[in-house]
DNA sequence: TCAAAAGTGTTCCATCTACACCCATGT
DNA sequence: ACATGGGTGTAGATGGAACACTTTTGA
């Protein structure tokens, strides 16, 4: 009845960190300076503290380590622990998807870089699967939640916010029903204001931003919704 | 620079293993014998080994202490690692929701009782949260997945699975539109045979079965979805 | 022949995509 | 004027909910 020997493992926290950058989903990379994997990049984090809770650790790892504040949405992803994930010892391993709006910059250190989250470059230990976990949860994320808020800025027009969603997707998304659809859910709303017109000409874009700035379902029950009436 | 020293926290592995037991749906709870939480309920698990990884643990554990093998499903749920969940010692646990079909009875040991999963008794530390989460996680993956494959027995009429989708979903699930939900997407099949009406007569009810024993999403890109044509 | 349970046909509705067309602005 | 990009109107497609009706059985 008794099982093996109870495991003292480290643990430590890990983001992956998303943000369109000229048009493209990118994801926060930092380069290993010492093996195993010397040279790689992985995921930032590091250690969880003796005293902090999860999502405190990751916060702290992400200000101290990569100067990065401005997270406008973080969740937890998974956790992974298979014995042979790191070759020396036993780590596990909690991973977050964090994201960061579109027209910030934060100042990353020498050794951090954005990396094109759809081609990303040689990661090392399990940090690639992870990295594909956190695009698959904002892909489908964006679909049923008004998780764009933390993609885009707090004011946009309507054609830039289509532009996040192509970056976040990977396909085309058609500004035209993306105002439709996010009206309608009561995800976003008008400013009133609106944008000039560049020096090409055309009809200045009217600005939006959204109602909301924490993750909220907006199309639960897509199907298998409860009956209308009792 | 450097953060707090690093922890050795100890890890746990939870279960929340669902099962529709006369048409509710149960969850499978543990007695604690000793204190904290003397008394109290908690979901079935225990420590990491040393070697173990995540998964095989949960699974070893829940074959070891409670004897539940024949899951028809299970995927991590989530991690939690606040400093107060424990009131002795900082313990990480790392939670998985299970099922089991609903023609199984497992013999679980003396401690173990099965709880409706709408109304459970006072439960210790943080499990009863745990527990919605797994519950969260189960009704919205009857939306979009076929997870109804790891509720049901192999084979089943339709108002029987309207029975357990009736029980996991907390609401009515009319048999008639189920069976053509669930035809179109392909997730089940008839095996051709059928079912004697009962002593109170009624047109025998045609056998089906789920066409995969294993996830599938089987309704992505409710909205959203890629564009048909390039 | 009647009640009961399963299954089918059909209508309605919500919601998304596609696309033609209209609007406001710069050159 | 006309090119350019934004915005509206609308038709079509999809897919699920509701519900009346039909089918198949037992008593």
């Amino acid at each position: 009845m008794a099982g093996p020997r109870a495991s003292v493992a480290a643990h430590e926290v890990l983001a992956v960190i998303f943000q369109v950058r000229q048009q493209r989903l990118s994801v926060l990379l930092w380069r290993r300076a010492r093996p195993p994997y010397e040279g790689a990049w992985v995921l930032p984090g590091g250690r969880l503290g003796a005293t902090e809770g999860l999502d405190e650790s990751i916060r702290r790892q992400l200000a101290q380590k990569v100067d990065v504040r401005d997270l406008t949405h973080l969740e937890q992803l998974e956790t992974r622990g298979d014995p042979e994930r790191h070759p020396a010892d036993r780590t596990l391993a909690t991973s977050y998807l964090g994201l960061v709006p579109a027209d910030t910059d934060p100042a990353t250190p020498e050794d951090t870089a954005w990396h094109p989250a759809p081609d990303p470059p040689p990661m090392g230990f399990d940090h690639a699967a992870i990295m594909r976990a956190g695009r698959r949860r904002l892909r489908a994320k964006l679909s049923y939640t008004n998780i764009g808020f933390a993609l885009a800025p707090r004011e946009f027009t309507m054609s830039e916010l289509s532009g996040y969603y192509r970056a976040a997707l990977g396909h085309d998304v058609a500004a035209t029903n993306l105002r439709r659809v996010l009206l309608r859910r009561g995800q976003i709303e008008e400013t009133g204001e609106s944008v000039p017109s560049g020096r090409s000409g055309g009809r200045p874009a009217a600005l939006f931003r959204f109602r909301a700035r924490e993750l909220e379902i907006t199309d639960a029950f897509a199907v298998l919704r409860p009956p209308s009436r009792e």
